[in-house]
RNA sequence: GCGCCCGUAGCUCAGCUGGAUAGAGCGACUGGCUACGAACCAGUAGGUCGGGAGUUCGACUCUCUCCGGGCGCACCA
């Protein structure tokens, strides 16, 4: 079986490569005082922010007032980081070197007068120069120790940014796959800390309910099994009452239609192709047997996405469709909005004759020049393309469109309704739309059209939104030809001899999401029963248990990576418990919870006793105290971490994070026996840093989506 | 042809606005459980950061160029 690039995908569909999308830069680019506190323009720093980023602040303010006190100088940007090894202190500035030039002297020099101009800070035990020139800053351990003790355990205080996050995305033809499972998992991650920093967000999935995906998979009952509405009707409550999946029978169902177009005579093939943009137009138009049969598939198929991302703790507030981006005419007033303000012009002559164009972003064109490269917005024939609708959507996404849908309620989460486009809605209805900020998590090979969407708000005048529009592009899930042989799929010579291969909805290769959630639940179930999870008498919360710690293992195996960086998926890796895993750190909390269950406590208890707690300084010191330091100066990094992955659109930070805090804590665990400890005050102090490692895991795992189990 | 992404230890990946000796997981080899549960911990081996040039006090990070891999560039969605 041989791969090819899969031309002509929905956004849903394709899973893949980066590109850091022209726009990104721009969103990121608002400069603040330090390199560790750079919100982007369109987010609010949380008011909350954690002990690092208070002191690293103070610092910052403090070197400014030196450096204007003594060299008068006004700097808008000065240098911190984080030292590589805690005996460089806590804080750095390479600030010395910056200014040597400036200054005509040694950075050496520089950073001992600064240096001895800084004195005493409150919360810094002192600074000094090292190296060729740094000036490092040691905090005073004991008040770090207890302000991160002190620190709440709460959701941050509302910025008032009311932000919009589009992700999954899925045709609604077939099951979701792999690739669709980090789209999700993605985007509901990013989800959770942009409502983590105090942001308002509305969770959108747009359902493409009348593209060639979904006529395709109508050809395909239709024409290859002869099915009629009823029977189509029929086979939905067949399949119900044998348990099985409407989403699986489409998957084979479309993989078969998909090759049925190309595998006749010529004069067949061309029939085929035929029936299938007849299809398509029945379809976008409405109103017949065949958009009703559309109709029933693709909302049947819908609900299980639905039901699948709900088993990774995946909701959704709208569903917008494309019926009704048509029906409302959302394209109509889009286009006359776009022709007024000179966007698209209509093509009098080249290749694109008759049709209504725009210019790419980035096309330097002379005026009066033939643009042959411009991007067509309307056909010749009068219909508009993908970039057109996606241009109206997003009109209305920012509240720009004048436009909006009908409302009804769809599917029920145990706390809220998810409700979906219908051209006559029901009132009451919640607001969607209107937001102030977009994010879409839609995989990199759709840059270009993205990009173009970018262009035409800009093109409007709409250059704020323009700047709040974020591609959140992230590269596909592939196999591992090991992993496609494994599945049973016949692989040529060349893709055996690469180190990926791309996951194909229209080939029917790929691994499917439920399948593997099943395989990992599985898989979690027999680690718990071999090891007894929670004792003899805890056989009942065992089936729930298997399922945070499979979830905890999928939901962070597709979040550590990076963005940019294709996942080449083997179940080994998938599977995997140990190490670098969602189960090491959800152990790592079950741990901790284990110490305060056999000492009869609650971290609530003992930090309260610990905040009266005097005289705890001298365990923070000498080398026995570096890693218990670490611990604590890690977990003092929560909302630096977080306004970072916000601020790079990045979550896999977080994940590192966690991990780390996990790695620190495990450390710690086998260095320093807690139960038995003898010196009281030293136990209070001990169990302090469990239950602030604890906390502080815990509230990692939640913005990752991943639960923490009582027992494993 | 034009554009974007990737190339860091045997494998899979981190490495923040350029900064102090390049990190982790897995795998390999050693060692540690009558236990705050070993889904763990400790240690050893392993890298000319694809090659070259440039900018800089300083380059895995920025620029150029070459090589290798992937993906875009429709009157498809």
């Amino acid at each position: 079986m041989k791969f090819k690039a899969a031309a002509a995908w929905p956004r849903a569909l394709c899973a893949e490569p980066s590109g850091w999308p022209a726009n990104r830069a721009r969103g990121i680019s608002a400069k603040s005082s330090t390199s560790y506190n750079r919100p982007s323009k369109n987010q609010e720093s949380p008011r909350h922010t954690d002990v690092y980023q208070k002191l690293q602040k103070r610092f910052d303010q403090h070197l400014r007032s030196v450096l204007a006190a003594k060299y008068d100088l006004q700097l808008d940007s000065i240098p911190l980081e984080i030292p590589p090894d805690l005996k460089f202190g806590e804080l750095a500035t390479p600030i010395a070197f910056e200014l040597a030039r400036k200054l005509r002297k040694a950075p050496k020099i520089i950073a001992q007068e600064i240096v001895a101009a800084l004195a005493g800070l409150e919360g810094f035990a002192g600074f000094e120069v090292a190296g060729a020139g740094y000036i490092n800053a040691r905090l005073n351990r004991a008040a770090g120790v207890r302000a991160t003790a002190a620190m709440e355990a709460g959701i941050h205080a509302a910025t008032g940014i009311h932000a919009l996050v589009e992700h999954t995305s899925i045709n609604p033809n077939k099951a979701a796959h792999i690739g669709h499972l980090r789209n999700a998992i993605l985007g509901d991650t990013f989800v959770r800390l942009l409502r983590a920093a105090g942001q308002k967000v509305d969770v959108q999935n747009y359902i493409d309910n009348t593209g060639v995906q979904v006529a395709d998979v109508v050809v395909g009952f239709l024409h290859l099994e002869g099915k009629s509405l009823a029977d189509a009707r029929l086979l939905l409550s067949e399949l119900k009452t044998k348990g099985q999946r409407i989403d699986y029978y489409c998957w084979d169902l479309y993989a078969r239609t998909s090759q049925w177009y190309t595998s006749g005579s010529a004069e067949e093939n061309e029939a085929r192709k035929k029936l299938r943009y007849v299809t398509l137009h029945e379809l976008e138009r409405g109103g017949s047997e065949t958009a009703e049969i559309a109709e029933l598939i693709s909302t049947a198929v819908l609900r299980r996405h639905l039901e699948t991302m709900l088993r990774l703790d995946i909701e959704y507030d709208f569903l917008p469709r494309e019926s009704e981006i048509l029906h409302l005419k959302f394209w109509e007033a889009a286009f006359e909005k776009l022709k007024q303000k000179g966007v698209l012009y209509y093509e009098n002559e080249g290749k694109n004759k008759g049709c209504w164009v725009m210019t790419r972003p980035g096309a330097e064109i002379a005026e009066g020049d033939l643009n042959e490269d411009a991007k067509v917005i309307v056909r010749s024939n009068g219909t508009v393309t993908y970039v057109g609708k996606d241009i109206a959507y997003h009109l209305w996404k920012f509240g720009l469109l004048g436009k909006d849908f009908g409302y009804k309620p769809f599917f029920s989460y145990p706390g809220h309704e998810c409700w979906i486009s219908t051209e006559k809605g029901e009132e009451p209805h919640p607001q969607f739309g209107g937001a102030q900020a977009i994010y879409n998590v839609i995989d990199a090979r759709q840059s270009d059209p993205q990009a173009n969407v970018i262009q035409a708000l800009r093109g409007m005048g709409y250059t704020d939104q323009a700047d709040r529009y974020t591609h959140f592009s992230y590269e596909m899930v592939a196999l591992t030809p090991r992993c496609a042989v494994e599945l049973g799929y016949d692989i040529s010579e060349e893709d055996l001899k690469r180190p990926y291969i791309e996951v194909s909805g229209r080939k029917g290769f790929g691994v499917k999401a439920d399948d593997l959630i099943d395989k990992l639940i599985a898989a979690t179930r027999a680690e718990v029963d071999a090891r007894q999870t929670g004792g003899a008498e805890a056989e009942a919360a065992r089936p729930r248990i298997a399922e945070q710690i499979a979830i905890g293992a999928l939901r962070y195996f597709m979040l550590k990576f990076t963005r940019n960086s294709v996942i080449a998926f083997d179940f080994k890796d998938a599977l995997s418990f140990e190490g670098e895993t969602g189960p090491y750190i959800q152990y790592a909390v079950v741990r901790a919870r284990n110490i305060f269950r056999k000492a009869a406590t609650t971290p609530k208890a003992v930090l309260a006793e610990f905040s009266e707690l005097a005289g705890f300084d001298t365990y923070l010191e000498g080398d026995a105290a570096e890693d218990i330091w670490a611990l604590w100066l890690r977990a003092a990094r929560r909302t630096l971490v977080l306004e970072q992955c916000i601020a790079t659109s990045e979550p896999a930070h977080l994940a590192k994070h966690a991990f780390q805090l996990a790695q620190e804590f495990n450390n710690f665990y086998h260095k320093h026996h807690i139960l038995t400890e003898e010196n009281p005050a030293r136990k209070t102090f001990l169990l302090a840093t469990a239950a602030v490692a604890l906390r502080e895991l815990v509230l990692a795992l939640s913005w990752l989506g991943i639960e923490s189990p009582e027992a494993m």
